[in-house]
DNA sequence: CGGTGCACAGAACGATTGTTCGGTAAGCTA
DNA sequence: TAGCTTACCGAACAATCGTTCTGTGCACCG
């Protein structure tokens, strides 16, 4: 006989659990997983605990403790309209896991944000008050939008070469060539752009 | 006497900690603590964890489980370019805590990311490629951005009215204002934009 | 009407948790 | 050199953890 499968669960279960690690960042334990899903048996817990590893929403640590699985951050990525608006999350495909930190941020330790001040760089779709998200390091190639510091302050701009010498160049007719005397002091190099519209 | 102040920490040990999180997503256990700080008494890593708690980087849930604290997630926002790029993060202030899905995700459950396509949105510094993130919502109002459902296919365009009748502008001249004829089914409303550049 | 799953409840239990307390060795101060 | 503080170890302990096993009531099915 093949391997008999469980049934879904409640999907109501996994947003209160999801909500609950919104608020906390951590998975709670059993008990009070308990009275968040409004079950008053640990032992009902655990086959909901089960079935949601067994879904890849849940998972263990190498000591064995509970923490979110590989799905249990995606939010649908959502490529097909059809049936999107359905409170149910269709458990199918159209998924795509991440949180955007994940996303945007590979090495935490050398990334930073950097907020934008003006439209120097608006035909790149960086707009004044976006998040740049910087990886820092000293040196760029030409082509890569890059922070640099230029008169004590952060600018955001391509990077460029003239006559053997970098210069910044804007992505805005209205702004001139930055051609820095002396050494270029290079912050980082965009690996991203964070945008909040309301 | 005033209250006699704990001494700082070894940063060494919350980077070990921020490390762990960013893989497991979950604070460990004491004991798991002691060997990821190579501390060999659950006694002092409560003494270490008191401290974490005292300047703000750990918590607890209202279940007196260990959590991260407020400063846990702090990212650098990197206002002052004066000394930024040191390694040290100095505790001053430049600081800006979030985690980017925080900043940018109010209602997980209603939020969706929707990836862009063309450049019909280009005035509006939204390229081919990005993600839309999407509060999921029936109505909108003019002047919003929203997510709309047109020929089975998202399209993300300004709301706009014309003689009553609601309509899809486009960021671009090279395209044309979409008047649907029916009903405008409307996905949801644009929260935020996310790229990735590397 | 009798069986068979399923969704849950409840008790019991060993393992693990975090706390408390006493101890020690090193370093600074007077 | 004596005394205090600090960084850490180790043992003991009650509380809580997650597991396991045994019910129980309902729904469906023949």
């Amino acid at each position: 006989m093949a391997l008999k499968n469980s049934q879904p669960l409640d999907p109501a279960y996994l947003e209160k659990l999801q909500d609950y690690y919104a608020e906390h960042k951590v998975i709670p334990s059993y008990s009070v997983l308990a009275t968040l899903w409004g079950i008053s048996a640990k032992s009902w817990v655990s086959e909901c605990v089960r079935r949601f590893e067994e879904a890849g929403y849940l998972d263990w640590t190498p000591d064995r403790q509970l923490k979110p699985g590989a799905r249990f951050f995606e939010r649908r990525l959502a490529h097909d309209p059809v049936q999107a608006g359905l409170p149910n999350p269709a458990l199918a495909d159209g998924y795509d896991l991440v949180t955007i930190d994940d996303y945007l941020i590979r090495v935490p330790s050398r990334t930073s944000l950097v907020r934008v001040k003006g439209e120097s760089m608006i035909d790149a779709g960086i707009h004044d008050g976006d998040l740049i998200v910087v990886e820092q390091q000293p040196n760029a190639n030409v082509g890569d939008i890059v922070v640099a510091i230029v008169d004590n302050e952060f600018t955001v701009k391509y990077l460029d070469r003239e006559k053997g010498t970098f210069v910044l160049k804007p992505a805005n007719k209205a702004f001139p060539v930055i051609r820095p005397r002396g050494r270029l002091e290079i912050f980082g190099v965009m690996a991203g752009l964070v945008r909040r519209t309301r």
